[in-house]
DNA sequence: ACTATCGGATAGTGTCACTGTCCAATATCT
DNA sequence: AGATATTGGACAGTGACACTATCCGATAGT
């Protein structure tokens, strides 16, 4: 298929998607001739993760090309994941201050208690320290890591309800199983925020304390009570 | 104490509090001369909080404008929180599809179940209709509304205990509670998205099924299984 | 008196994510 | 075959954004 074709399946314009190659985002088509190139069904599927990527999780351009290049370079799963896992809530690899530090100790004892292991160069461990810190900081002063257990527990429970559910994944083409699964990390993250969101705003309002109607049965999720 | 001070308490350069004031995301201060201004706590609080804003939940200056413009009209706590919740996750007023229409009212019916109601021109829903719709389309198209269940009901289990761990709250400074109640509901989002994506990581590299300790008793959170 | 700092106004900077224009070389239609 | 449209590629331009820099005349502190 040529571009104007690659344009009307995923609606993004042409320009756009000519930007998209420049930046290595998306891989060249194959030259039939010397301006003449055929893309196909794996340019829609990183066009639209690209867009996805853009305008739901927000991601910038910079951090889309680490993620691909990760996907480009072949490499196993779990090390695309931790790119795209890294890349997402855009910290950058500076170094921890040594009061960040020991936040990461404690947390680090947390996360051993939890059964969660963390790579050693995680960001995302480093995203949470700065996180918890700042938070901490202006809401909690000297609260410690352990009152992140509220948080860690239901939304290790939801992983784990997100991987029971995609069951066949790993019988796919590798490469689309790593895309699909960049793509659910990425695009429930404004969804599961938004249900918190907005229970707090129905709290406020004094609309909410217990629910009103009993959760329905049968559904996966917190247990009622 | 005077623009140097405030600089020097807070951290934020010179320039850029005088870019606040001009946006008016920073009160003026009382003027004793005609070229000497005066600034206060509040000045302190509100500069932290508008750098927490910006720096760990990533939010625009026009956004946190809106949020200010609120606090500012000393409006009710719920009209403020609203103004922060409609801010945070980034989507704009614009129109629903008929298609996003038709996913509104299946979620409508879920959030009645739930016992979540919504204002009628929440921005929040807008949001998690067109993150559920993205989401969908590319990853589980013709999925219904309910399997969001398994984020909206730990989500609010959450809210609903964060809301428990602040028992004080109305008992300060109105505007301190807002200020408060709005950095925490921005604050720990990207908390709850690290451990998230944490533990996908750890799935996908076969380190977590069930936790190898089981959880610590006495917490709150998701109950274990 | 004199240096430093002040508030305020205006202009400039760097980054980001596109978007527009141009070109010669095909492709496609008639 | 000829006319028209489209292609890939290069490169310049745009508009939004979040600051920074510079200048000013007026005070504050010593």
């Amino acid at each position: 298929m040529k571009i104007s074709e690659l344009s009307a399946r995923t609606g993004v314009t042409i320009p756009t998607l000519k930007f998209y190659l420049r930046e290595g985002l998306l891989p060249q088509g194959e030259l039939s001739s010397p301006n003449q190139a055929d893309y196909g069904e794996a340019h829609v599927r990183r066009a639209n993760l690209i867009r996805a990527l853009r305008e739901i999780a927000g991601l910038s351009i910079a951090r889309i090309a680490v993620i691909v290049q990760a996907l480009e370079a072949g490499e196993a799963t779990y090390e695309v994941l931790g790119a795209a896992v890294d890349s997402l809530g855009g910290a950058d690899a500076g170094e921890l201050t040594p009061e960040q530090e020991a936040i990461g100790t404690d947390l680090d004892i947390m996360l051993e208690h939890l059964g969660l292991p963390t790579r050693a160069d995680s960001l995302a461990r480093h995203q949470l320290i700065r996180a918890f810190q700042g938070a901490r900081d202006m809401l909690f002063p000297g609260a410690p890591v352990e009152m992140l257990m509220i948080y860690a527990q239901p939304m290790m429970e939801i992983a784990k309800y997100e991987r029971a559910a995609t069951p066949g994944l790993f019988e796919l083409d590798p490469e689309i199983a790593i895309e699909r699964a960049v793509a659910g990390l990425a695009l429930f993250e404004p969804v599961i925020l938004a249900f918190r969101r907005m229970t707090h705003e129905a709290i406020l309002a004094g609309q909410v304390g217990e629910p009103v109607n009993p959760p329905k049965e049968g559904h996966p999720g917190t247990p009622a009570r």
